[in-house]
DNA sequence: GCCAAGAATGAACTGCGATTCATTCCGCCA
DNA sequence: TGGCGGAATGAATCGCAGTTCATTCTTGGC
């Protein structure tokens, strides 16, 4: 999708990886480290085939294949086929919370700051829907691995959350006669579940005004009387 | 856990598969297939197995070890590994299906039936805590062939929780400016959530209570004003 | 042009695990 | 008690897929 087509196709432009700067500036891209082009076209490739056909389905040559390498090089730029997945799902968490954390520095108000989460999570489908599926099919998940370093970023997530419910009810806003996590915990849920079933289903739908539909009846729920 | 100790230690015993019944009645146990005690362990071995590692890293020979019988065993009474499981996450529901309807033969009143639902999705950690860790790992899930089939089930659930709201909502209990498909998503997320956090956690709850409290939110939420 | 450094390749290696099936074991009946 | 039908066994088969590594290709400096 985002990826360039195949360069493997054209054998004669392979191997420029400093793009056009010259080694005046030390920061190169580390050829074979993250951030070259071959790196991401690995990770966007990871991510698509194993949306598609799921982790353990989902061999090594089908993900090279993709990004249009030799099976071989997938390893020079990741340690294993754990760690491909690893890094794409991390780097989607960090960029979710760095998102919010920007909106939070101008936007004060709970309920806001509320309903802004809600939307990016919903908006996630139409920011990358094979990351979308495979987050619904492979985070809650099946392998552990994937579940132990993948429950730390839900926990962050809830985290989250819960600061901005506990920081309502202390401005009585929200009422106080439910507790913080338990009101994350739905929140997240209610959201997860939809956005997970338009991904099965393939529905699109207007994040925006579900997030404030969904908010409605949330907020209601909660705010103090 | 439920299943009586491996009997394979106690080979003089082995074979006794029509119980104590004697022949005058025809509805024996044909005694490779459904019902007999060793299919049920077989099953048993396979949600604790699963949950435990997860559907493709436990090996049919762990199964087959767990259930007390040899790798060949499985396949006289399964046709694969896949029927096994498929067969555990069918009965699973079936079983939560038949306790809503027969419930709802006596429970009429909306908030009440959607409070019950809640409280016995809830439950099941309790219940079978294998069962519901495999439901948290393996059905939103991973290899399509489960998610394919057991989307039907969910599917079910949402169908179910719908009609309820929409019968709220037509005797002007729930406010009518909500879709009752959000407001089913968002209840069966919240509540999934909550399970899924806490089957993950290990921490135990009060069913009742948590059930209580969510529904609390949500029934606010929704309620006509 | 020639060479060294390192990027890329992909065939081969290896281990694993689902499934099969020839063999063994029982329990029952004549 | 002999032997038949079916249940159970588990070693062997077969294919697959993650990883390695000897080899080939590029590039950039001289």
């Amino acid at each position: 999708m985002a990826a360039p087509e195949i360069s493997g196709l054209r054998p004669g432009l392979k191997r420029l990886v400093k793009k056009t700067r010259p080694d005046s500036i030390k920061a190169e891209v580390p050829a074979t480290g993250p951030g070259s082009e071959k790196y991401q076209r690995i990770l966007d490739a990871a991510v698509e085939v194993i949306a598609e056909h799921g982790y353990f389905s989902s061999p090594v040559s089908a993900i090279a294949k993709r990004a249009g390498v030799a099976d071989g090089t997938i390893y020079l730029y990741f340690k294993s086929k754990d760690d491909v997945l690893r890094t794409a799902i991390d780097s989607t968490f960090d960029k979710f919370h760095r998102q919010v954390e920007e909106e939070f520095r101008t936007l004060h108000d709970p309920r806001a700051q509320l309903e802004y989460i809600a939307q990016v999570h919903l908006e996630s489908h139409a920011v990358n829907r094979s990351m979308a599926v495979l987050m619904q099919t492979e985070v809650r998940q099946s392998a552990k691995f994937i579940a132990e370093f993948s429950h730390h970023h839900l926990v962050k997530y809830i985290q989250v959350v819960r600061e901005v419910v506990r920081r309502g009810q202390q401005e009585g806003i929200f009422r106080r006669d439910v507790s913080d996590g338990v009101v994350a915990h739905c929140m997240f849920g209610a959201i997860d579940e939809l956005l997970s079933s338009a991904v099965f289903t393939g529905r699109v739908y207007d994040s925006k005004a579900t997030a404030a539909q969904v908010m409605d009846v949330l907020l209601s729920g909660i705010q103090a009387r």
